[in-house]
RNA sequence: GACCCGUUCGUCUAUCGGUUAGGACUCCAGGUUUUCAUCCUGGCAAGAAGGGUUCGACUCCCUUACGGGUCGCCA
């Protein structure tokens, strides 16, 4: 339908003037109270209103007093509300879609703040009461830059492929432009709900920052049940064809707390669930150079003839074989972490021994030269 | 160009005339965690500039600079 909430679809969709055709009686109308009030006059075949010249104060919730003076008549031309082939611009059809819903509160964009006056004129000619109007920030790119439909951000469908919770965007974009005025940050949608004003909005935009959006996430992510997040990260990880084994809710529980994005899921599992997952080439390095490395063989030995298997098992195993051969066990853990998951960073390392399991921990340390 | 709106750490923000200008993200340094992460503590870092008003200004006023928005038979 008409766009009265900020320029979120593109110019000209078929069900934008297949909508219009369909209220265009209603349309009509409001177009004859106009013509008959002496409003309008043609210009061709179009229509244009004739505006009050005189100024228009509007009293915005978030901008406040705002005086547009009509008088000025090079600034404010008189403008067409029916085009030549009989359709109605937007400003009409926004003006009365608004009117015909009995809208209370208008909350859209700065960039339809000079369209308020506008807006104004055409209720007032059409003897009707205005809605209150809202016009809030514009959120700008990380560089200041004015944001764009194709610029990274702008397109609210991008979120959730990137990996984002729909929660965590809500969450965030609120904060851009508007404050609890606590030093609380992370809210739920209906803590949100709770705590939002429009009187507490900010009238400068404000830069779209990534990293902290990221973080954001990363605080919705700790907050929902391992379920929801293993229901959540599952379409990532099968696009990267991945299995979903049966072991998968366990996995996914060793990782829910170490990604910021669900599109990081897949590369934080992979060497849990296959045996070929890509290596950090500089963490495989430092790690054979590491002394106790010469030690995982021994240790394989170690584990291997270890009767029962479970993270602490192993734990404890790693603790006495280390007191054994006089290291520390912290000392031995980094080796080991590579050796199993080819990297330096990841999950506990009793959940990578308890989902690898006896045989591909024995393995993957025996094979580490 | 004209007309609107705005300007506090790099970023998001608190402050509604008197504060060591507070918090968060990022980054750095410690600590907890036998590992990774989490977490905790500490640190770096700000009132665009110039004039006023005032005993006193980030806060009020003016000017300049800078940024954003709007000026369509687009929405």
């Amino acid at each position: 339908g008409p766009d009265s909430g900020g320029g979120f679809h593109p110019p000209s969709q078929p069900s934008d003037s297949y909508y219009q055709s369909q209220r265009k009686p209603i349309y009509d109308a409001y177009f004859e109270k106009l013509l008959a009030a002496d409003r309008l006059y043609k210009d061709g075949d179009a229509y244009r209103f004739r505006f009050d010249r005189k100024p228009i104060t509007m009293h915005d919730l978030v901008c406040g007093e705002v005086t547009i003076d009509y008088r000025d008549e090079s600034n404010t031309p008189d403008m067409i509300i029916r085009r030549s082939d009989g359709s109605y611009v937007f400003h009409f059809v926004n003006v009365v879609d608004d009117l015909e819903m009995k809208m209370t509160h208008v909350i859209r964009g700065e960039d339809h703040l000079m369209n308020t006056p506008k807006h104004l004129q055409l209720i007032e000619a059409l003897g009707e009461q205005p809605p209150q109007y809202a016009h809030i920030p514009l959120i700008l790119n990380p560089d200041g830059s004015k944001m764009s439909k194709r610029d990274a951000g702008a397109a609210v469908g991008d979120y959730p492929k990137q990996g984002f919770l729909s929660e965590a965007v809500v969450n965030f974009i609120a904060l851009l432009g508007w404050s609890s005025k606590s030093d609380d940050e992370i809210f739920t949608l209906t803590e949100l709900v709770d705590r939002f004003s429009i009187e507490a909005i900010n009238r400068a935009p404000a830069r779209f920052d990534f990293e902290k959006c990221k973080w954001v996430n990363q605080q919705h992510i700790a907050k929902i049940s391992t379920d929801r997040f293993a229901d959540l990260a599952k379409p990532f990880v099968e696009a990267e064809n991945l299995p979903i084994t049966e072991n998968y809710p366990a996995v996914i529980a060793a990782v829910k707390e170490k990604v910021r994005l669900l599109s990081e899921v897949p590369a934080a599992i992979d060497f849990l669930i296959t045996d070929t997952a890509a290596q950090d080439d500089e963490a495989v390095a430092k790690a054979k150079a590491n002394p106790n490395a010469a030690l995982l063989f021994e240790l394989a030995i170690y584990f291997e003839f270890s009767g029962d298997w479970s993270a602490d098992i192993a734990k404890e195993a790693i603790s006495s074989f280390a007191q054994e051969k006089n290291v520390k066990p912290g000392q031995l853990m980094f080796p080991v972490r590579v050796a199993l998951s080819g990297r330096a960073h990841g999950p506990d390392l009793g959940d990578i021994f308890a989902i690898l399991g006896q045989g591909k921990t024995v393995k993957r340390l025996k094979e580490f030269q």
